[in-house]
DNA sequence: TCGCTTTCTTGACCTAGGTCAATGATGCCG
DNA sequence: CGGCATCATTGACCTAGGTCAAGAAAGCGA
């Protein structure tokens, strides 16, 4: 990795918290990589040998049945941080949505920096704290809402993640936004399936609350009634 | 706190690190307190003014929709943690499904000895990391398994949880144990009905899998049998 | 621009699990 | 004990969402 002081995502990574000579000492450990949409990363069950920031693109986290259901079990934006530290394996693949650019370190390098380095290692904490009370949020949803509020949470929290993304860029608007990712892969995180989902987004479609350009392009037109669709906690 | 030395979660709960005098210092910050079955913690929504580790007893994380669905996302045995360090509001209720015993520090007090004792910080950490990994594990049941393996899955999640307490006392047998729950609440956890947790229920035990000698008690005849039921990752 | 492939939508039908309503157990307090 | 309240089971029925099967609409390489 060269230089960390021009990385687009230093003020929200994990890296935020060092001063320059620790930035510079972890930079050194990490190198950049890119991924192709649909590769993947690290597989679940697999020795996890890499942790790494993202830098651009979006990835998924998910697990499988031995009969090849697959849930999605998060999204992962420009910023935050994949892989499993201080665990030998993962229970989790990790694969690109969009193809991406990731930070890597070897988790082992990693993991030692992180315990030599305390704020390192509470900026991480935080991280995994927030990352759990959002995974809680997603069981709620996936125990008991119904299809529809499932499809409008998703596009709302979707739409709020990308446009707080927008700190170094030009502020995004925040009722227009592209998906990254597909009908199926919208299905494998609500937990339902394809049709489903396709349904739900003409219905709300058709009743004025968001219009789709596109396969992939949302526009909110009311994002209030959207939030009634969503309801809940 | 009198005496952590004597503590029955030493071993196990995130105190375990400590050398002797930091488990004094924090010690002194903790009360331990006795919490009635059904009584409630925290509410979600509500300041999270205090963080605990449970001594004795079983309590669950819930949260509700507005129209009063509840959800539950995580069950808390003796030395596990409870509560949200390091952030203003609980995103869950904290509500003891048995009579307890927690001891209870003032996030705010317990916050600013984690940031000093990296140490500590370093355990919380691993633990908040596992929890993460046993969501994800949630979420795929709540998103893709059916009634039987959800409760299958269930049944064998308590009774390892369970029978992995029994470090201080004897060994106890894995395959029969107490349900910490009644049936709303296991219906809570799966993302069910309390018509299908009984209906699923009476279904394994008639086909001979577990045994239900009361409305508490389990025995498991067949432990392969009720993995192969369970299925899964 | 034309095929070819992949993705998405829509319709017809089915089923797992939800809902509603008794009925049966099991406490528990007097 | 005996009467009530709580909890669990069971049955009959219903429905949200799954399944299966066509199409329709994009994307894309030549």
């Amino acid at each position: 990795m060269s230089d960390c002081a021009q990385c687009v995502v230093r003020n929200r990574a994990i890296c935020s918290g060092l001063s320059p000579d620790e930035l510079l000492a972890l930079g050194q450990k990490g190198r950049k990589q890119t991924v192709k949409r649909g590769q993947t990363l690290v597989w679940e069950g697999d020795d996890s040998l890499v942790v790494a920031n993202v830098i651009t693109g979006v990835l998924k986290l998910s697990v499988s049945t031995a009969d090849g259901r697959e849930q999605i079990v998060g999204i992962v934006f420009p910023s935050d941080f994949i892989g499993r530290p201080f665990g030998k394996e993962s229970p989790y693949s990790v694969t690109a949505l969009s193809d991406a650019e990731v930070c890597v370190f070897h988790r082992s390098t990693f993991d030692q920096f992180a315990r030599e380095h305390p704020e390192l290692q509470h900026k991480l904490l935080q991280r995994t704290l927030i990352e759990l009370d959002d995974a809680r949020q997603w069981m709620m949803l996936l125990g008991k809402k119904t299809a529809e509020e499932r499809i409008a949470t998703l596009l709302l929290r979707i739409s709020e993640r990308l446009s707080s993304d927008g700190c170094t860029g030009p502020t995004l608007n925040l009722d227009e936004f592209e998906l990254p990712m597909d009908r199926q892969q919208m299905a494998d995180i609500l937990g339902l399936t394809i049709e489903t989902v396709s349904r739900q987004l003409t219905r709300i479609k058709s009743s004025g609350v968001i219009e789709l350009p596109d396969r992939r392009r949302v526009v909110i037109h009311d994002r209030q009634a959207l939030l009634d669709l969503a309801e809940a906690a």
